[in-house]
DNA sequence: CCGCCTTTGAAGGCC
DNA sequence: GGCCTTCAAAGGCGG
């Protein structure tokens, strides 16, 4: 079970810490090696023994005469086999690679990472293969990355046997996991575009992230002897997988070819992009730096502030990795993707000018966004809805349905999210981006009552009353938790809220939740006030809850019926979807959840029904 | 074709 | 520090 406590660094590997994989499956997949390639590194290994043994008192020298010699790219290689030495110590002790900085972190060792030289001195596919994934676009392992190789990366955890050739596909299978541990015990299928995609139950969740995180990317170009078979041998670019090897669930952009998908790109998989859009040229920055360790961090933030960096002559960096938060605003502007100099010279005045050469650079997503870039399409799936105002309000509601450990999922996500964004563009604000949508609501939500809200509305629907919501009392226990996110804070006042966990510690800025928004709306409708809600009623409707949780509360259960008297339907608008069951929109609060925990896949994976049954 | 709708969270500005 | 505003995604819909 994915677990994260609270470390509380700051940095982006400092996350890495937080999550430790206890999972004993890992453990079979340190599978059995290649016997041809075990039996030519053979001599390898034992001299790495060697090595390994007398690291301290054997010179430079007669290491180098024991090893086969490095090829010219010596570095590259030293570097590799002081971490490969490193590891086969430790793989000695039991067969894991355990972080010395991390002591209860077992992680997988890579079968022959003991072995990383072939008797030619080359390095050995798995060995490659390994560092690939370790340092997918890495030119020398810098002496952060080599030192960070304590820290767990999806190199370690996956299986690193056959078909991984590629770090998009390293990053797949990371992926593609990604969900799977909510859905199921072992895997899943996660539909699509219709095709399912197998999943691993016990990846963790922010797996993907983690590779993204500082140690195990360089702003560098890949070695090319370090995969050669699998790089562009023009940019240096891990190529891209024929299509059959990728899962279109991280698809490439035609422009983006050879491109890695945004590290948060298993998110988006369900609408066929990456989370921020791919423009067809490609993005001028340069992914890669997404990795840059703290020490680079100025260097990056030189190499690649969106004002500074300098346009690779295919509107990418050498390495052709984008940063999907930059959206050319010509390209916004111009939706057939015209990003010929006409198009950007089109727009008369220099003004006008100025702001299209300015690359439009995106927030980054908070959790609420990538929890409903998730599972959109999930939502679109099961209810057939399409309407993104509709759907946002079954997410919303979701969202506060879920449990707190999953909730931190998204806080911590966004918050590398964040931390990878203001690294990249430090002197970005997200002041800069006001003005570009335009002015809107604004007015309309200023003036907006309860009545001229319901007048407003001018699809035909299901109208939930306002009166519905006045109902809805504090003391209300669904209702209240429902209504109340389910934020660690409010939980940690909760008794019956599932025992406390260091997720809570570890995400501190869901730690500083608005427990109640101020919504024009709501603020008119009675809402419980956060205050009051999470302090005092948190505490008694937990209470009321935890008695509570003896009832089933599963999404084929009219959920709404039970609410219903209680726990109004929250929608502070109507739905336009006439369909619509309450069920959809009162999943399990979360104490529900929490108390049948044991269900938790169950109910992950529970379709919505449509159906409507019998509020009784 | 553009903006609205709708959600939550983050961030910046103002008082 | 609290409040307000804007933006981030998404896609149907209305003017």
């Amino acid at each position: 079970m994915p677990q994260l406590n609270g470390g509380g660094g700051d940095d982006l590997g400092a996350n890495d810490e937080m999550i430790s994989f206890k999972d004993e499956g890992e453990q079979e997949e340190k599978i059995s090696e290649n016997v041809s390639a075990e039996r030519d590194l053979d001599d390898v290994k034992s001299s790495l023994v060697n090595e390994s043994e007398n690291n301290s008192s054997s010179s430079d020298s007669e290491q180098t005469e024991r090893r086969p010699q490095p090829r010219p790219d010596t570095e590259s290689y030293e570097k590799a086999r002081e971490y490969f030495s490193e590891a086969l110590r430790r793989q000695q002790d039991g067969g894991f690679f355990k972080s010395p900085h991390y002591p209860g972190y077992p992680f997988l060792m890579i079968p022959d990472l003991a072995s990383p030289y072939l008797s030619n001195g080359a390095l050995s596919p798995s060995a490659r293969t390994y560092l690939q994934m370790k340092w997918p676009l890495l030119d020398v392992p810098s002496s952060a990355a080599l030192k960070d190789s304590r820290s767990p990366t999806p190199g370690h955890l996956v299986k690193t046997q056959t078909h991984i050739h590629t770090p998009v596909a390293v990053y797949i299978k990371n992926f593609s996991g990604r969900s799977g541990h909510q859905a199921s015990e072992s895997c899943i299928y996660k539909h699509s575009n219709k095709v399912p995609v197998v999943q691993h139950a016990h990846m963790h969740p922010l797996t993907p992230l983690i590779t993204y995180s500082n140690d195990h990317f360089s702003p560098t170009t890949p070695p090319a002897h370090l995969s050669p078979e699998i790089l562009d041998p023009k940019t240096g670019i891990p190529r891209t997988p024929h299509p059959s090897e990728l899962s279109p669930y991280y698809p490439l952009s035609p422009g983006a070819v050879g491109q890695i998908p945004h590290p948060l790109g298993w998110l988006v998989p369900q609408q066929g992009q990456p989370m921020y859009s791919i423009p067809p040229g490609g993005f001028r920055h340069p992914y890669p730096a997404l990795a840059m360790n703290a020490s680079m961090s100025s260097l990056v933030s030189s190499r690649f502030s969106p004002h500074v960096v300098p346009h690779h002559p295919h509107g990418l960096h050498q390495t052709g990795i984008p940063h999907p938060a930059i959206v050319s605003p010509a390209i916004k502007q111009e939706p057939n993707g015209d990003l010929s100099p006409a198009a950007h010279t089109k727009s008369p005045g220099p003004a006008k000018k100025e702001d299209e050469k300015k690359p439009h650079i995106k927030k980054p997503l908070n959790a609420f966004m990538l929890y409903m870039k998730e599972m959109r399409a999930k939502v679109v799936a099961e209810c057939t809805l399409k309407e993104s105002a509709a759907i946002n309000q079954i997410l919303g509601r979701r969202w506060h349905s879920l449990s707190r450990e999953e909730q931190a999922k998204y806080y911590e996500l966004a918050r590398k999210e964040r931390q990878l964004h203001s690294q990249l563009y430090p002197g970005w604000s997200a002041r800069d981006n006001y003005g570009k949508r335009k002015k809107r609501k604004r007015d309309n939500k200023a003036d907006s009552t309860a009545e001229d809200f319901s007048a407003r509305n001018k699809k035909p629907c299901v109208q939930y009353l306002p009166q519905e919501k006045m109902i809805d009392s504090p003391a209300s226990s669904h209702g209240s938790m429902l209504d109340s996110p389910a934020t660690p804070s409010a939980a940690l006042a909760s008794p019956a809220a599932p025992a406390p966990t260091h997720s809570e510690q570890a995400q501190p800025l869901s730690l500083t939740t608005k427990p109640e928004r101020h919504h024009p709306h709501f603020s008119l409708i009675s809402k419980p006030s956060a205050a009051s809600s999470s302090s005092s009623s948190s505490s008694t409707s937990s209470s009321s809850s935890a008695s509570s949780s003896s009832s089933h509360p599963s999404l084929s259960l009219p959920i709404g019926s039970s609410g219903s008297q209680s726990t109004p339907p929250l929608l502070s608008r109507p739905i336009p979807f006439t369909s619509l069951h309450p069920s959809l929109l009162s999943p399990p609060s979360p104490f529900h959840q929490a108390a049948l925990h044991s269900h938790h896949a169950l109910f992950q994976s529970q379709p919505l029904s449509l159906v409507t049954k019998s509020a009784d």
